[in-house]
DNA sequence: CTCGATCCCTGGACGC
DNA sequence: TGCGTCCAGGGATCGA
């Protein structure tokens, strides 16, 4: 499930596989993830990959006209968003094409670049000048990007639970259920907290957390759970590092507490019941008291 | 604004 | 060995 440090390890290795690259053709498969397919056939013949970037959980393909016409020189891009399963790389034709083989870009230097999506929760979109801008605007900090000031006033006075706001692409860009359930976490946050209910001491520690936790993920190529690999081919090693995601049933590293998954904001979320302890509801009855501590003691 | 429910899709886990 | 069933999960969408 490429998340933040994921797509950013793939988009360095594509930015050194095949930034510079001129796209000769393109052959498409099923098209339903595609946001029109027919602009992605008539535009990127002839143009040229000038460099790789991670936007979120995106990648994002710079493109350049290689004949510019006049009217042609509007910012171009292809958007990539590897959902679940997605995965980009350049392989050498003579490679064998893997199932679920939905786009095929053939390069200047003969490789071709192939993208694969067997669940095909990913998506792909050509845009340029405005529709493009409006499209990055959509989203959220970066948040290896946000200070702290900015961190603390996306979060502050939200209802929402701090999960959701962190899984939220328009809060922060890049962020999905691991590196979520990690830094909670490590701030000893429980993931059902409303934002607005978080301290200052609170929000300064998930800050720092949560940068470096995506640091040093990204320094590991990212976490390979299910079938991930990088441009290279290569599995990142985080996943070994994880200490809540994944261990429901397991006990804490920090206190020995077994380790719980609940649903939070749609999504499994692991976390420490003694570590990061549930938040109080306010104004609740004694009745309701009673019967909460009742079912919590029997 | 915020919530939960539902759908998309396939492979893997599991039960028999 | 081979079914059928259930489930994960990012994101869009819809109704409450």
């Amino acid at each position: 499930m490429p998340e933040l440090p994921e797509v950013e390890t793939v988009a360095r290795g594509l930015q050194r596989e095949i930034a510079g690259q001129e796209i000769l053709s393109i052959t498409l498969g099923k098209t339903d993830f595609i946001d029109n397919p027919e602009a992605l056939e008539r535009e990127l013949p002839g143009r040229t990959i000038v460099r790789v970037e991670r936007y979120g959980k995106f990648m994002l393909l710079r493109l350049r006209a290689n004949h510019a016409t006049y009217g042609d020189t509007e910012e171009s891009a292809l958007l990539v968003h590897l959902g679940m399963t997605g995965s980009l790389a350049p392989q050498a034709v003579s490679v064998p094409q893997r199932k679920h083989t939905h786009v095929v870009m053939q390069l200047a230097d003969g490789r071709e670049l192939r993208y694969v999506d067997p669940r095909r929760f990913g998506r792909m979109a050509y845009l340029t000048g405005e529709p493009l801008l409006q499209e990055l605007q959509r989203f959220g900090a970066d948040p290896l990007e946000a200070d702290l000031p900015e961190f603390i006033a996306r979060v502050q006075y939200r209802k929402s639970r701090i999960k959701a706001l962190l899984l939220d692409q328009t809060v922060f860009r890049g962020v999905g259920n691991i590196y979520a359930d990690e830094s909670l976490w490590k701030a000893r946050i429980h993931p059902a907290q409303l934002g607005s209910r978080l301290n200052r001491r609170q929000l300064k520690e998930l800050y720092e957390v949560l940068q470096t936790i995506l640091k040093k993920a990204i320094l590991l190529r990212g976490s390979s759970i299910s079938d991930f690999l990088d441009a290279d081919g290569e599995p990142g090693e985080y996943q070994q590092h994880h200490r809540v995601y994944g261990r429901d049933g397991k006990r804490c590293f920090r206190c020995q507490t077994i380790i719980r998954r609940i649903i939070v904001a749609g999504r499994s979320s692991y976390f420490c019941p003694n570590c990061q302890q549930a938040p109080r509801a306010r104004k609740k009855t004694r009745a309701t008291k009673l019967r909460k501590q009742r079912g919590r003691t029997g």
